[in-house]
DNA sequence: GTAGAGAATGTTAAGCCTAACATGGATCCG
DNA sequence: CGGATCCATGTTAGGCTTAACATTCTCTAC
């Protein structure tokens, strides 16, 4: 046995104060009814060595152990990160710690993954922020028995424990706006992987749209990116589809947008409308101002592990989703679509549209 | 005690494949030799049962627990999410997780006790991003005897362990660049705290500067936001002192700075050269794409796990500084000064220039 | 004066795992 | 054939805490 025993241990308090351990134990945890005299006695030896209970071995005897899992997309992005912020917050103010596991990469074996890296490590329960569906979570919940989650982004029916922003909400607001602005081309700038989920960005524009029988002209995925948003942009831009409208999952892919219109000389929004989506705080200052659906992902994430916090105390309660609806903020990167339709556009792109595309979707 | 043992232990899987808890654990640690036939019963049991190792009553043993700390700046912001996400990735890589404590104030105090809880869980060791004196990290370093630690953001000289950028380095070449462009009215938009620490950027655009025989024209603070960038560098534009350029601690502030000027009318970097700090992925995109200082964080966050890690095999070897210099990125927001001097800048402010501090510092 | 209640404290046995030592058998050698 | 060696496995004693029960002591009430 290692002979570095550097922190002090109830036992070396007890033996300095000429108590039980049990009762230090229950001085330190301010349980049951001690003596004023020994309760000084013991806050003394506890101040004098420093002691500070052992997480571990109070997890192993309680059977509980303060700590929360995060599992979730990479946290460099914005909301997760956000999220994490939120959520460690209000984990710490009630003493509990936050253990952080990303998920690499899309699908339920990843998410399983990286989750299993946290019930080893026996957490109180888990916030997973992954892109799964109704089924997914139902699985996994199925996988990890006994342990509460509360699941971040999800479609909003599903019959798990939730606290989700609406997104497929949002994304409507957001074609319903261009639509109501009179725009019938619309390009869409997808999340990755968003084509598979029913609660997927682009699930609400497609939904907007067809709503009014149309079909986006045009569409193209991105990677959450600035400079993936500025890639796609230009690959619609030279797809032969000209829109007059632009919808994108994110507000830095948007940025990136804003950027490739500017580079062909396009106006936003005289030429074209570009709407974002997160209202990240660089988009009200963008050049013009993004209009965006603004989302709260620190609040949500204090919100979510309420909702878990509730759910330690009471486990069996049925499935309830805490639904957060989004915000249209509307700024300056929206705007009727031109008189001159998307002469300008095809003017600037020097490309001849495919006619047959055309008449279809306008 | 609780009935509810959902979970199998040692002793489940070793009453299933009839032998000791011993024989199990040597299975399951793949250490010293097991008969063929046993090591097959036992994975066999092993499977039958799903068992996985607790790894809080494997900690309470070895005394290890596999799980680091990491005490953090708010991780929404750009650097220590960037950060968290290749520590995360290099733990998790090599069995390790990551347990996140956010740094909510300036000073030592908040950090201690950022620390403290993850101490408490009994973490392996620690990496520690959170603005700090050379004498506050090794204040640190003894308040928390026996646990290894790795700073990520100090002064370059500090007698400690530390995986360090060198943004002192970063902001020199920043405010050298300009400086070789020709300007000579310089002025600051600062990080938060920034006075403070000798390792700021603000202390290598002084330094700078100083060489020279220059100070800045005027200097604001921001708190690391767009939007408090917008409104500082509105703050610097009334203040009457004009500048050619504008060195801002990092690219978000750079971003709502980019839009103040753009508001009064001044062109970037034809009136106006900005310099940021960071090389966000927005930066290349911006209108115009932003002169900057690059760094890295989610390398430097592999780095400093690599760091750690070796500290954990040899704890007691001397302290080391991993530093690493970031390059200055020369995009299109940065130009020789305008021949006519400050006069634009004057004219669209309207404001009559201080002369007793213009003469002083011009 | 003594039963009974209640307060203050102690003792024991977990919680789940590993380290260190112990044992039993097979193998080998002179 | 006895002892040394090695392999495969078991036993015991922790690691640090809490839960559950046990004990002691002091009051109170009849």
């Amino acid at each position: 046995m290692r002979p570095t025993r550097k922190t002090a241990t109830l036992a070396d308090v007890a033996a300095l104060a000429g108590v039980s351990q049990q009762t230090v134990s229950r001085v330190v945890n301010n349980v049951a009814t001690v003596a004023p005299r020994t309760l000084m006695r013991v806050q003394a030896a506890v101040a004098e060595l420093n002691y500070v209970p052992n997480r571990l071995a109070q997890g192993l005897a309680r059977q509980r152990t303060q700590s929360i899992g995060f599992a979730t997309n990479d946290i460099s992005l914005h909301a997760p990160s956000q999220l994490a912020s939120g959520i460690e917050r209000a984990a710490r103010s009630r003493g509990f710690s936050l253990i952080v596991s990303n998920v690499y990469d899309y699908g339920i074996g990843p998410v399983t993954q990286a989750i299993a890296a946290l019930t080893e490590r026996q957490v109180d329960g888990l916030l997973i922020n992954a892109s799964l569906s109704s089924a997914d979570a139902e699985e996994i919940q199925r996988r990890f028995p006994g342990v509460p989650c509360v699941f971040l982004d999800l479609p909003t029916g599903a019959p798990v424990h939730a606290a989700i922003l609406d997104q497929y909400h949002g994304s409507r607001l957001a074609a319903a706006h261009l639509l109501e602005l009179g725009h019938t081309r619309l390009a869409f700038l997808r999340e990755p992987g968003g084509a598979v989920a029913e609660h997927s960005r682009l699930a609400g524009w497609q939904d907007a749209l067809a709503g009014r029988g149309l079909v986006a002209v045009c569409q193209e995925e991105g990677d959450w990116s600035p400079v993936s948003g500025y890639l796609a942009t230009q690959r619609l831009l030279v797809s032969g589809n000209p829109f007059t409208a632009l919808l994108v999952a994110n507000d830095q892919m948007a940025m990136g947008a804003l950027r490739a219109l500017w580079e062909r000389g396009l106006r936003v929004p005289a030429d074209v409308s570009v709407i974002g989506y997160d209202d990240t705080p660089e988009s009200a200052l963008l050049i013009p101002p993004l209009t965006t659906v603004r989302q709260d992902f620190g609040t949500l994430g204090q919100r979510a592990f309420g909702h878990l916090w509730d759910l330690l105390a009471e486990p069996d309660q049925p499935a309830r989703v805490t639904l957060t609806r989004p915000d249209l903020i509307v700024r300056a990167s929206t705007a009727a679509p031109p008189a001159a339709g998307v002469d300008r556009l095809r003017e600037a792109l020097n490309v001849l549209a495919d006619e047959a595309y055309w008449t279809k979707s306008g």
